[in-house]
DNA sequence: TAAAACATTCAAAGCGCTTTGAATTATTCA
DNA sequence: TGAATAATTCAAAGCGCTTTGAATGTTTTA
């Protein structure tokens, strides 16, 4: 590798030298003025900012960086799998809210996409060579552990889930998702429905389990026995939404409700009952988890799906907020946030009629 | 503001001066060893790579960013309006395309989201604070003048896509959007469809305009007429596909096939075909675009729909290519890459039948 | 064997900021 | 008015690397 010097020379680029010749300051009194720091007259200060604006002077980031020993950069790490190679649209839109976080104090936003077998050399990368000043962790499976990596890294981070089985306390922002579909399924139960599909998301996902287990108290609670055959664990894709749709119709006795884990895969239901020529609503119930994601916004006057919902847009911003937080006082406690998703009343839910 | 030390004071972090003593050497020559330069001996470039292996040492980057001039970084920047506040999910597998290639050479993606009209600010924000080594632009509309912008910004860059009406040259990649409508327009016409439905883009994106081309173009070669309220210009969500379908049918003559820009679009469709109790392939033809989204994969044994399809995490594998090889080389030509769509046939498109 | 040529290593400068600790100027108080 | 205090400003060091230009060690050639 060689490193070939094409900084400054080259550009209509003002440095802080050069700005502080052109103000007949030094550069300490000129950075500080620029910076908000107190011991530094108000006459001055003006006039550095002015000379700042005219000059199109913004303080180099690299150099910036090194002097401060900050990078004022967060990671967000996207795994994919090598042999399915998908990209969870669910992550543009946390992304979106964690970014507009980020705007308000004037963090870069790293994003960095590996696969899984290297995600954690990737945060031990991160670390070495102090790229970032923290982390958001995504996707947190049962017992994970990129948690105690974390810590004994030492880098400050937020998880975007929970993780069960692990003791150690972390910062998190999550859903409520068991109490979210313990409510979707009593919903269901409450219309008389007694045989329940949940299509769920990949079975260690720590979301999946929580959604699982609050579909499972609900129909203990009411007495209704849990099929496992009727519970499906995949990548939460419309194609999988459609196929196990299929799968529960090929039963002998199928259910009378299915719960979704995700908008798209209640696309893929919604296609697999077109084709059996079912009506969604009439005579099956469709009830969805949403993340009310900006392209798929089910924005009817009445919508179209009942759905437990809660935007993840918002659970960015609250995530990067509170790793910001975190980062600013590394000694404070760590936090989790819950936020509760809403049961939103929509079009595909009636009451359970027995197929004529 | 202020700057607290947060450096390698607390941390297990090994620098290179501390592993040039380690192993009796100057820092330069540890330096040259890890980086590869051929004056150093090879006995001593295994040593010190042994030794930056067993002490964990990575160099700094904030130091190596400041030093070498480089920030090994490259900005993509996203755009959302301020009223609706949308994140393409397109984005996110352009993205990961992209990603791969930066992997592959140790860039590391900087992801910036902002409003509209704060982009340009964004591009002389990252240009004065020399933050990035190359900029990719998403999204480009006729006449756009980013590109000229940022040709005075000397900042490397690659457009996603193309901008009529700009004179400069500059580095791109673009689907063939013109000549993927035409044929997928002229396969319509060969099946007896006369009255074709356009579902578009947002009217001043480019590549909603060279797609109307191409449509428009097949259907004068036809001698078919162009009736401008069958066409739809819109921002491309599920419930816009939805709505504009709805509008389409309550006309005189509705069309008998519909032309798509999306696949979210499609779905947007299909759910008002449903509830107008019309069949896809049987009443109506629909004909769309696919840009073969990890997550709505139409991945069938027969295809779905039929689709002119593109894949844009290839786009952005591309992109991220030419962008490196112009940073490189930065003398070189400006280059476009013109990548052609594949027309599937699926289960969506039959020959005309009036309905009956 | 000495001079020339090559291979390897090194000390020190520099990247463009922030920050420390000292110096200067302005203000207050006795 | 002069000393003490407060308010500003400054010169220089340092962040942890890369890179220049010089120095040292080794091999080849005459």
């Amino acid at each position: 590798m060689s490193y070939k010097k094409i900084g400054s020379a080259l550009k209509n680029t003002t440095d802080l030298k050069k700005l502080s010749i052109i103000l007949g300051l030094s550069q300490t009194t000129v950075s500080r003025a620029l910076n908000g720091f107190p011991e530094v007259s108000e006459k001055t200060r003006i006039r550095a900012q002015l000379a700042a604006k005219k000059y199109n002077y913004l303080p180099n980031s690299r150099a910036k960086r090194l002097a401060s020993g900050r990078t004022m950069t967060i990671a967000h790490i996207m795994t994919t799998s090598k042999e399915h190679e998908l990209v969870n649209p669910i992550f543009s839109d946390f992304i979106s809210g964690a970014s507009r976080r980020y705007n308000e104090s004037n963090y870069d936003l790293l994003l960095s996409t590996v696969n899984d077998e290297d995600e954690h050399e990737t945060y031990r990368d991160l670390a070495a060579r102090s790229a970032v000043d923290g982390v958001v962790l995504h996707a947190p499976k049962i017992n994970d552990n990129r948690i105690t990596m974390l810590n004994e890294l030492q880098l400050p981070y937020v998880v975007h889930g929970r993780s069960s089985g692990v003791k150690e306390s972390y910062n998190w922002v999550d859903v409520n998702n068991e109490s979210a579909f313990f409510r979707a399924t009593e919903f269901l139960i409450d219309l008389g429905h007694k045989s329940i599909g949940l299509i769920n998301g990949v079975a260690d996902m720590d979301f999946a389990i929580r959604r699982a287990s609050g579909y499972g108290r609900a129909l203990s609670e009411n007495i209704i026995s849990i099929d496992e055959a009727k519970i499906f664990n995949g990548e939460m894709t419309e194609p999988y939404g459609y196929k196990s749709t299929f799968k529960l119709f090929e039963m002998e006795n199928p259910p009378s409700a299915i719960l979704s884990s995700s908008r798209i895969i209640a696309m893929g239901i919604r296609r697999a009952l077109e084709e059996k020529n079912l009506k969604i609503g009439q005579d099956i119930s469709i009830l969805t988890f949403d993340d009310d994601l900006s392209y798929f916004r089910d924005d009817g006057e009445i919508p179209l799906f009942t759905s437990t919902k809660s935007s993840v847009r918002e659970a960015g911003y609250k995530t990067a907020n509170l790793l910001i937080e975190s980062i600013k006082n590394p000694t404070q406690e760590t936090q989790g946030i819950l936020l509760e998703a809403e049961l939103t009343i929509g079009l595909s839910t009636k009451r359970f009629r027995p197929i004529s």
